[in-house]
RNA sequence: GUCCCCAUCGUCUAGCCUGGUCUAGGACACCGCCCUUUCACGGCGGCGACAGGGGUUCAAAUCCCCUUGGGGACGCCA
């Protein structure tokens, strides 16, 4: 079999939609599966609901999701001429004719049709014109749109996904493939463009098959052979429609500043609509790749899970080194204004240490800021709840004493902060855990987070000590207050 | 209104094609226990589904039909 060719074929009249990301990832994992080319494709024939930026933006988000493409992009604005030439073909071999109904005439008979509430077809009013007539409206100057002529009999195509599809002819109205103004339509774009590009294989959201039996029609009225068609399960909200823009999960190119690793974005969404049919769903990419199969996908609709997306980047930032989290999360860090750029830079290795600490416990990359900030800077408020349980005016001392002992270790590791905190409870017959709760209080802020000991160990001597004093004198003062 | 598609735990799914191995498996979420200074992680366990009805068959989640439910498409948008 000759190479496998796909594309993705994104409008851009907004940002990359989740829906169009999965599709792409879909193409792009089929592509790499079986050694063929992914070709990017822009379709922005309607020129009015396009612009350069998005499309910046499509074209960025794709490369975040680490998609890149081995052809184009190519514009179909800018291939006007060729669609040209396809449309004189069709007009010539008769498949096809001019329409000289405005707009207005067309939607009156709609409006028509639907409060008799029957169905409404093209009902070929310019179909009977003679040649003459029709030579006659072009030379008065009328506009005219084409319509491709849809013979009689059924349509048929075999989906990879659904199988034998057919659809009945008389149920589908003679289409316009070209505007007044000369610009061609989706349908017929979509089959000249797919045909010039060879793409061999057309994977797309199913929400299409009406359109692929169309782009059938216009395949045999060209006289050329259809590629396959796969047409994906849609993925739905929780009202259980197709995602659309309202829906907070629907713009895929917020997912990388929500804190999601590009790796679980794309595993995530690949297990939408398929399945490896073996037990195991976290995947690296080229896991992805290895696995991808075009008979893993499903026929029903996928509902969209945040939770569970959550979950796979929680996978996935485990997957990562602590370097490469740092380098991600530092940026997020100085924009949050828990430290400064240079001052991350200079202590590299520190924040290293804090992100292997919080790393079995965080979903998102804000987890890390949210979680590790009391690292960079002490705590200017307590945990109320921790507060009323854990700062109790006996704690005043004890945390004075520990403070003493911790700053007189010789090394200030997990062991020897252990030993003295387990010694200094004996000492006192108190539990380990009375000590512990108001110490990761006074230190973090915070009621929970990572070991105790390890996490004084990485803060080190100086801060850990500064803190707890800190928080003595404030439980002092406050009970005094009273 | 017309046409098309779909139907297993709340959700994502395995099993369906090639009926029996299914007292229907896994994952997320939820609940419990263990681990533990906390929250997580991890381990163990629990909750929880074949939409309904007919048929075919010795046997149906698996094949067929109907009903119901859900979705999609019906633009001089893509």
């Amino acid at each position: 079999m000759s190479e496998i060719r796909v594309r993705i074929a994104p409008s851009p009249s907004g940002f990359l939609h989740v829906g169009t990301a999965r599709t792409a990832i879909t193409n792009w994992l089929y592509a790499r599966h079986t050694g063929g080319k992914f070709i990017l494709r822009i379709e922005d024939t309607d020129a009015e609901r396009s612009s350069d930026d998005m499309v910046q933006s499509i074209v960025d988000s794709l490369k975040w999701l680490g998609l890149e493409w081995d052809e184009g992009p190519y514009f179909q604005s800018q291939r006007n001429e060729l669609y040209q030439t396809y449309i004189e073909k069709l007009l010539a071999s008769g498949n096809a004719y001019r329409c000289f109904c405005t707009p207005e005439e067309l939607q009156v008979k709609r409006e028509a049709a639907q409060k008799n509430k029957t169905d409404y077809k093209y009902d070929r009013t310019c179909l009977n014109l003679t040649p003459d007539e029709v030579q006659q409206k072009i030379d008065a100057g009328m506009p005219s749109v084409v319509r491709v002529k849809v013979p009689e009999g059924e349509t048929v195509y075999e989906d990879v996904v659904y199988g034998r599809m057919v659809k009945q002819n008389k149920d589908i109205e003679d289409f316009v493939v070209c505007r007044k103004d000369g610009r061609p339509l989706y349908n017929f774009v979509v089959v000249v463009d797919d045909h010039e590009m060879g793409i061999t294989d057309i994977i797309r959201g199913n929400d299409h098959q009406t359109n692929t039996f169309k782009q059938v029609l216009i395949y045999e009225a060209l006289d050329l052979s259809a590629p396959r068609f796969a047409h994906l399960p849609l993925i739905i909200d929780e009202r259980k429609k197709k995602i659309s823009k309202r829906d907070k999960a629907a713009n895929a190119s917020d997912y990388g500043q929500q804190g999601f690793l590009p790796e679980a974005v794309v595993n995530y969404l690949s297990m939408l609509g398929w399945s490896p049919k073996d037990d195991r769903e976290i995947f690296s990419v080229s896991e992805l790749v290895e696995a991808f199969d075009l008979k893993g996908i499903n026929k029903s609709n996928a509902m969209f899970d945040q939770v569970k997306m959550n979950h796979f980047n929680g996978e996935h930032i485990k997957m990562k080194t602590d370097h490469e989290l740092a380098v991600m999360v530092a940026p997020l860090m100085v924009q949050a204004e828990v430290y400064t750029k240079y001052g991350l830079e200079t202590r590299w290795q520190y924040l290293m240490e804090v992100i292997g600490l919080l790393k079995g416990r965080a979903n998102v990359l804000g987890d890390f800021v949210e979680r590790g900030e009391y690292f960079f800077r002490a705590p200017t408020v307590y945990d109320e709840k921790g507060a009323a349980k854990h700062f109790l005016p006996e704690n005043v001392e004890r945390l004075q004493v520990l403070a003493d002992r911790f700053e007189a270790l010789d090394k200030f590791d997990h062991d020897n902060l252990e030993a003295t905190l387990k010694g200094f409870a004996e000492e006192n017959d108190i539990k380990t855990g009375q000590l512990i709760h108001p110490t990761r209080l006074a230190v973090s802020g915070m009621t929970k987070g990572p070991g105790m000991y390890e996490m004084l160990a990485v803060l080190g001597r100086e801060e850990t000590v500064a803190r707890m004093r800190a928080a003595a004198e404030y439980i002092r003062e406050k009970a005094s207050a009273k």
